[in-house]
Parts: structure tokens; sequence; C-alpha cells
DNA sequence: AGCACGCCGACT
DNA sequence: GTCGGCGTGCTC
């Protein structure tokens, strides 16, 4: 797509907006013309839109009502290689250009004339009398050297009031200029020394900088347990990067991470990065998108979104823990972060490092394939200290129903405590027991407004619905058979857990880590530390324990159910348990204690639960490449699924039907349909939705069939049709 | 997305 | 007789 051109005043010129037309729409090039790329302003109908000049002009519209485009606004144009990752990614994902163009349009008052304010600077007059305070000014100004200051960091950094400063304007001796509003982030310094690396380290670090130093496409799956340095070896990257004046672009799953992650910057290159989230203020954002546009931020943190950013010069792409299921974008456009990282980076001709300790199944067969080089940290202290790992089968433990800790694990923690050491029990279910069933005529209560079950949390005392997060308090009487007291928890969640816990071990100091229990991030962070310094004997935690935080004194993890994971229909179930596992276990014996790990299993012969004890990663991946692989799902085959939502479940049952019927263009490339099936969650704020599946061949163009296929049936306008390539979630 | 145009039911 | 429901179609 390398055919930017200018356009004379009145020339045609095709052009997309934001808004959601299937097509892209002709002008007139404005007065005083415009360039291929350039950001503009037009009018459609009664309005100004924002829209980008693609090319010249398709014709086919009358030309005495083409209208001007109103503006150019004062942003350098998209890159040829930006309109080429758009118009990929929205043919990947079956994505209007329209809505892929807001993506990348994301900064308030783009629209807007750039904001200024005043600056000061040295004037070329000498002031007719020198006194103290002028001198302080001056002085304050040669500091500067040359670099025009605020008024309030002037008289501030002098000591003098804003009218001493006003006086010297007077005078000729300090001018006043006018500055976009928007200013350049601090240079980051590639050349400052890094820290010491391991041999290593030293030597994938090389393996990365070689990359970069290339100048072309490549990806690397950089692996390495937590605490073998994955980030000092990346930095090594972004420096070089950075070093050849090209922009860097670092991801990252969760905002939390960034903070953390922003202050390792600064300690290496001397300044702080741009940051793009959906935390940052509105200033910031608009600051972030035009200084990454005209090159003013060397280097971005953000989360997914910060890959539509409009780069000049980006040279290396980070994926921090690239297997992290929160890549993928599950509303609106349904795209997944890694896989776009890939495919702007192999347009632009710049390097992905893929980094994690656990990696996706997907990017562990591209490096098998050969398509992704390969990078393995050992750890840094040695060899890992894998805890010991064993299973205890759940079906000789004499155990009632209403219990969840085995006399086994129980015998275990009870040998910590006695020793002083720690316990972490891991069960991933929040609240206190996941269903609610009535004895008397055996109602489960569910949410109004979704079809999940309402989970019972009696440290809030309600019902709350993990899927829309509706509460309601804990009714006495069912609603259904309106018999009182008969409601009855069934299932285990942490709350309970931490019930029978107590009652088991009454003399020992017990934790819950649980999201919902803590009010903020610092609260939770506090609580942390607290722990791992020994303020607790037994640790009882959902998923987020499994985040990498350290506990010197944690020897033994029980995991209360280690099939939850196992079951249910969702084809990453296996691979997520298996990272999860993997992760908890790798809580255990960090430090000098060998630690166990213990997994209640109901399936000890599950390959999973066997991958997870052998401790083995290459086995496990295997496996679970071969029954993948034998299923033709990804990544060896291709899957989409449809979701249609309206108020009326005939309706959408009907239309789901009808789709399947006619799968004539998916038949033409060898895929299956299935379902109409209930979605997921079958019922979202009053919307009934069914699911269908596409299964498809790894080289069928399947894309074009989805096309072809929802094209043949006329949806209702009250009706919604949605296209996931490459679902994630299957629950 | 908005906004206009347009064709059928319950009101002053 | 009109006011207003939202189905259909257009925007360069």
């Amino acid at each position: 797509m390398d055919d930017t051109c200018h356009f004379a005043p009145g020339e045609r010129v095709c052009v997309l907006t934001t808004q959601p037309l299937d097509r892209m729409l002709d002008y007139r090039a404005p007065e005083g013309g415009c360039v291929t790329g350039a950001f503009v302003e037009c009018s459609l109908g009664p309005r100004l839109v924002l829209g980008v000049v693609w090319g010249p002009g398709e014709g086919g519209f009358d030309a005495a009502k083409l209208r001007p485009i109103a503006r150019v606004l004062d942003v350098p144009p998209m890159r040829d290689e930006m309109r080429e990752f758009l118009t990929r990614a929205a043919a990947y994902t079956v994505t209007p250009m329209s809505s892929m163009l807001r993506l990348a349009t994301r900064s308030p008052g783009l629209g807007n004339p750039q904001s200024m304010r005043r600056l000061y600077q040295r004037g070329g007059a000498e002031p007719d009398r020198m006194t103290d305070a002028r001198a302080r000014v001056l002085d304050a100004l040669d500091e500067y050297a040359g670099m025009p200051v605020t008024q309030s960091e002037l008289s501030e950094a002098a000591g003098v009031t804003p009218s001493v400063v006003k006086g010297l304007v007077k005078l000729g001796a300090v001018i006043e200029v006018e500055a976009p509003r928007d200013s350049a982030y601090p240079r980051l310094d590639p050349h400052l020394p890094g820290p010491e690396l391991t041999e290593d380290q030293t030597t994938a670090a090389g393996a990365l900088t070689a990359g970069v130093a290339s100048q072309d496409y490549g990806t690397t799956l950089l692996r390495g347990v937590t605490g073998s340095g994955k980030t000092e070896v990346y930095m090594e990257a972004v420096a070089a990067c950075l070093a050849q004046g090209r922009q860097a672009l670092v991801l990252l799953p969760e905002i939390a991470l960034t903070a953390e992650f922003l202050t390792r910057v600064e300690a290496r290159f001397g300044a702080r990065p741009a940051e793009w989230h959906s935390g940052v203020t509105m200033t910031e954002r608009r600051r972030c998108w035009r200084m990454v546009a005209e090159g003013g931020a060397q280097l971005v943190v953000g989360a997914r979104s910060a890959l539509f950013l409009p780069f000049q010069h980006l040279g290396l792409i980070i994926v921090d823990e690239e297997h992290d299921t929160s890549y993928k974008q599950e509303d609106g456009v349904l795209y997944n972060a890694r896989d776009m990282a890939v495919l702007r980076a192999s347009i632009l001709g710049a390097q992905v490092v893929l980094a994690s300790a656990t990696p996706s199944l997907e990017s562990w067969a591209n490096a098998e394939a050969g398509k992704y080089a390969r990078l393995t940290l050992a750890e840094r202290f040695g060899p890992a200290i894998l805890p010991e790992m064993r299973a205890i089968d759940m079906r000789v433990e004499d155990l009632p129903g209403s219990r969840w800790i085995s006399p086994t694990l129980q015998r275990a923690v009870t040998d910590r405590i006695r020793k002083g050491e720690q316990s972490l029990l891991f069960l991933n279910r929040r609240g206190y027991a996941p269903v609610t069933i009535c004895r008397a005529c055996g109602h489960q209560i569910g949410c109004d407004h979704c079809d999940a079950r309402m989970v019972e949390h009696r440290f809030l005392k309600r019902l709350v619905c993990h899927q829309c997060g509706e509460t309601k308090p804990m009714p006495t009487v069912c609603p259904e058979c309106e018999v009182e007291d008969k409601l009855a928890p069934v299932g285990p969640g942490v709350e309970r857990l931490a019930e029978e816990v107590a009652g088991l071990f009454p003399d020992a100091r017990l934790a819950v880590l649980s999201s919902d229990l803590f009010g903020s991030a610092r609260a939770l962070k506090a609580a942390i530390v607290q722990i791992a310094e020994g303020g607790a004997d037994i640790i009882i935690g959902t998923q987020l324990v499994a985040k990498g935080h350290n506990f010197p004194k944690l020897t033994l993890v029980g995991v209360i159910d280690a099939d939850l994971g196992l079951q249910g229909s969702d084809l990453r179930a296996a691979e997520r348990t298996f990272q999860l596992m993997r992760q908890v276990a790798g809580r255990a014996g960090r430090v000098e204690q060998p630690g166990e790990a213990l997994l209640q299993t109901f399936q000890p012969e599950h390959p999973v639960i066997r991958a997870i004890l052998s401790g083995a990663e290459e086995p496990f991946w295997k496996a679970e490449a071969d029954e993948r692989r034998h299923a033709g799902v990804p990544p060896y085959g291709r899957l989409a699924g449809i979701v249609l939502s309206a108020p009326d479940v005939q309706q959408v049952f009907d239309i789901g039907a009808a789709l399947a019927r006619a799968d004539g263009p998916l038949r033409r490339i060898g895929a299956q349909v299935y379902g109409p099936a209930p979605a997921p969650i079958a019922r979202i704020r009053g919307r009934h939705r069914v699911r269908l599946l596409v299964k498809a061949d790894k080289a069928a163009p399947l894309q074009a069939a989805l096309i072809d296929w929802v094209a043949q049936v006329k949806l209702p306008t009250n009706l919604r049709l949605s296209i996931d390539i490459d679902p994630q979630s299957f629950y």
C-alpha cells in the first residue's frame, strides 16, 4: 500500500470515516490540498466527522454533490504501514474499517485545534536596572539552557513573584512564546549502564538485540520462570531499539502492573516512558497519542489498545505475559493483541518478543514450527527447585459431602503449623458457595438479568452474580416454592473453605486472599506483604495468589479442586489449569525449604494432572498439541464463534437455525457449523443469546466464507450478530 | 451512528 | 381529522 500522494485542491479523494458506514466516501480535497493518510474533518449529512484520506476518489458518485473536506487536522498523516495494518486486522477479525479507525483515533480532542500555553525564555535585551530578584530569574533561565519554561516553574525556581517575570518581559529581557500544551516526554537514555546480567541472560539479550539490529521482522518467544530475569533481558532489546532512534512498545496484561514497570524503566533509562491504558487521564492520553505520532515518545508502556497508537518508527513490541487471556478483547472489536502485535510488526519490519513463564499453546506451536525463535532462561539461582507434587485421590479419601479438605491434606497442614511454616490452600472460586439450592423444591437461585447462578457471599450477606455484578440480599424463603429455611449452600467457595479451616485448625492464623475482600489494590498489597512476613499460618486464595507473589515461609500448596479447570467444553481448560497449577505450585519452596504441592483430584490419571505432577512442560505441550491436532482445533485448525442476540428467544433460535441450515458457503471451504446452542451466558441485559461455532481447516479462507454465509440471511433490525475469530472463552 | 422520510393506530 | 410509533434508507 505504498501509494502516498498529494491531492490538489478540488481533486477527488476517498475518505474513511469513523462513522459506521460499510464503505468509504468521496470528497474534494480541501483548499490547501492534502496527502494520503491525512487526518481530516469532513461534513457527513448535518455534522462533521473524523476521517482519514485513504487514496484517490473512487468515482461513481455525482460530482456536483461532492463536498469538500472541511479541514486537515494538525497531526502527522497516518503512515502507509498503519493503513495496511488496519486493513489486514479488519479483514482478519471481520470488523468494519470504521471500527478499526475508531480504535486508531482514541485520543480525546483529536479534532480540536492543539491547545497552546505561554512559555518564557531569555530575550535579547538587558534589564535597565538589575535587582536581586531579576538576577535570580535570569540565572534560573540560564539553568534551563534556552528551554522555554512555564510562568509558575520559572517564578518558583527563582523564588520570585510572577510580577518580576512580567516586568522583565516588558523590558525585553524575557520573552513570551506560545507553545503546544502537549510536550515531548523526557528523553530516555539507552546508553546508561544496565544491570549485571548472568551468562544466560547475556546470551538471550544478545539474540534479541541482534534481532533489533537487523531492522527486519522477527518474533521471539522468551521463556523463563518468575525470577529468571526476563524483564532485564528484554529491556536490553528496548535499549538497542531506542539507541537506533526507533520507538518501542511494551504491552502488559493488567493496568496494575504498569506502575512498577514505569519505575523499572526510570531506573534503567533515567526517565519515565509514556503510559497508555484506560486508567490514564484524558489530558495524558491526548499527550501520549500526539507525542507517539510526532516522535516525542520513545517508549510506550500500555494495555492492548496501545497497539493502535500512531507510531512513526516502531522497531520493537514486547508482549509480556503473552499467555494472559486479557490480551483478547472480549467486546467491541474482537482482537487478540498478541496476534495483532505480530501482524503489525511483520508489516513494519519490527521485532516482537513474547515473554512468558508459561506460554500459550499457540506460541509454543509457532516456536515448534520454526515460525518464532525461541529463547529459554534458566532460573537465576541455580536449577529450578520445583516442589514435590503429588495427587490426593479424592475417590479413596474418606470425606463427607460438605467438607473439602481431605485427611491427607489436613495432616500435611498440621505438620507445617508444627514446624512454623506456611500453607496455601488454593481454590479458584470466590464467595461462600457457588450454588444455592432449595431442599424443598430443588430450585437453584439464578440471576434475574443473566442466566448465571447467583453466588452466596456470606461476608457481604448477599447473593452476587459473577457475570453481571447484580446483587440481592440472601432470601430466607425459596423464591420458587416459598418454603422457609430450606435454602442450602452447595459446593465450596473460599469463604466456606475458610470456615472449614477455622474449624479444623482453631489455633492457626488464617488469611483469605480474594479480590472481592479488599477495597483497593493498596490494601491487598499491604495484606500480601504482611502475610509474606509471616503474619499467617494458612493462606486461602483464589487465582489472585498465582500472580507472582513471593512467600518465603510457604512450603505447602494444597490445590482444593484440581479438576475445576478440566471440566466443561472449553478447549483451553487443560492449558489454563496447567499454567495455573505451575504458577501456584511455584509459590512453594522458593527459598531454602523444598516445597510440596498436593493436588486433590477425582481423576489422578488425567493427562493434565499427570503432566503437572511430572513437573515437565514439554510432555504436557506435546500431549496437548496431539489432542488439539487430532480434534482439528487451534492452533491446528481454525474456530470462529457467532453470537446472535435479540430480546425475543424464539427469534434468535429461528435465525440461528436458519444460518445453520444455509451452510453452503462454509461447506464449500470444508468448514463445519455447530449449533445454534444457548450462548455461554444465555441472557445478558434482557437479550437472549445463541451461539454457533464454525470449525475450519488451518488453510481454509475462513473469513471470506463467514462473510458470504451471514450475508445470506436477512437479519431483523433488533437482532445483533457478532463474529469472533479465534474465540477464547467457551464456558 | 444519527437523522429524515414514511406509512398505520389512539387521541384532542 | 392529526400526533406519533419506529421500520427503511441515506449520508460523499
